[in-house]
DNA sequence: TCAAAAGTGTTACCCTTACACCCATGC
DNA sequence: GCATGGGTGTAAGGGTAACACTTTTGA
């Protein structure tokens, strides 16, 4: 029989990306007051849950995904693990646990993934138990130390998009150009210039144009590409080169 | 009272640099049959230790790196997360485990650390319990998932060098630029070139020349040179270069 | 006709790369 | 004198960075 293991878990930070943000899908978390049925606090997390005893920890960080998004095949990476004492001993956060998982350990180290969704393939709904999407830019209140968790989960998302091709994982299978370049616009938090970055992405060999334009845009049509990781592999050459 | 978490450990790869070779510290674990007294198997791990009640993890960390090498303030860095079910049960290690370990969980997530040691100032002797440095290249037969620890340990610190200067926590506090060069070398495992290398360097404001040379060398005495985290923080700047 | 994005080229500069010779020292 | 590394410069090529105008479409 799975039981889970009650000071060990997985959070998952998924990133969507649409309208020129970054986004993260957050759950809410409302403690009601026994007694008045009143709201005692409301705040948000990060979907994470304990692993089940013979379950490994990559898989925990899956199943996770998929109860969150209904999606399998997603991109996700480890990118910390969170093990402070102090990361679940706030006010709101032991109300929560005491009312809400009473067997839960008073130490929890959880292990941090992030992971990169086509927004437009996920809309939450009812079935996503009060999830919804939030701009980076702009996150509520968050429980537990879930907002150093989606910092450092930032950070290494804007490592990663600069030396591996992971931000076309955020966008649909067909983008233009100027979606790439918002993107990494909105991941890295700076202006990139537009000749400069169609240039570069333009001579990788594994951004490939379709014969397929925009319709009904009111300017001119802009080419779709897709993106392959397949051809990356196949070409990419490993890179030594010191630079800070 | 303190006691361990029978369910969650740390483990510390410790590099260290000499000989133009790059080493980690292992101890060797070697399990006696009660009877004979003959050993049933011979093998290395590095070091770890569960964390205890009340002790972040980063904390356990740095207490296995003291107890290991007796120094404080010593480069640390998590780099990932071991949480698969097999990591524990090959033979030996269940042998050893319900031998010497009866408490320890069937199944115990760690949380990996590498550090960077200069390797002069640690010289494991008796007070380190069966502990000695070996090349990265030549490792002995290893324990658990040591193996793979270390070799995504490694991983990690070649990404780190090169774009971060953590390189030179390997060096004493005076270094010649070969010694900076052969260690580069070690690390990732390619040849570079010493005008193009030194160049490099030189143009780094945070690897500052001493007015003083090497001595006894059969050869033109090379220049020290001492490298400033100070100097580093204080002008770098951050860079968005796309690269894959 | 207006708004919005698409698409396009050149120049200057810097960094990277490849490459060879003489020098200082200890033995 | 010989072995070992120290120290140095240049030229070619590739990539980065800065910059402006015309085109296409829908409303």
């Amino acid at each position: 029989m799975e039981k889970i293991l009650n000071n060990i878990s997985v959070d998952c930070v998924i990133f969507g990306y649409a309208d020129d943000s970054l986004y993260v899908m957050l759950t809410r978390r409302e403690l009601m007051d026994a007694k008045t049925g009143q709201p005692l606090f409301t705040d948000y997390t990060v979907q994470g849950h304990h692993i089940l005893t013979g379950e490994n920890v990559d898989d925990a960080a899956r199943r996770v995904l998929k109860e969150k998004t209904g999606l399998d095949n997603i991109y996700l990476k480890q990118f910390h693990a969170f093990g402070d004492i102090s990361r679940i001993q706030h006010t709101n956060d032991q109300l929560w646990l005491k009312t809400t998982y009473p067997d839960v350990s008073d130490y929890v180290l959880t292990v941090g993934y992030y992971s990169l969704v086509d927004k437009t393939k996920v809309n939450p709904d009812e079935a996503h138990s009060f999830s919804s999407w939030f701009p980076v830019a702009e996150l509520p209140e968050l429980g537990y130390d879930h907002r150093e968790i989606i910092d450092k989960a930032l950070e290494a998302l804007q490592s990663a998009v600069l030396k591996e091709p992971v931000a076309f994982e955020l966008l649909p299978e067909k983008f233009t150009l100027l979606q790439v370049q918002r993107l990494y616009e909105a991941i890295l938090g700076v202006n990139l210039d537009r000749r400069n970055f169609r240039k570069k992405i333009n001579q990788m060999k594994y951004v490939i144009p379709l014969d397929e334009k925009q319709n009904g845009v009111p300017h001119t049509p802009a080419q779709y590409f897709i993106f392959s990781w397949d051809v990356y592999h196949k070409t990419k050459k490993e890179k030594y080169n010191i630079s800070f």
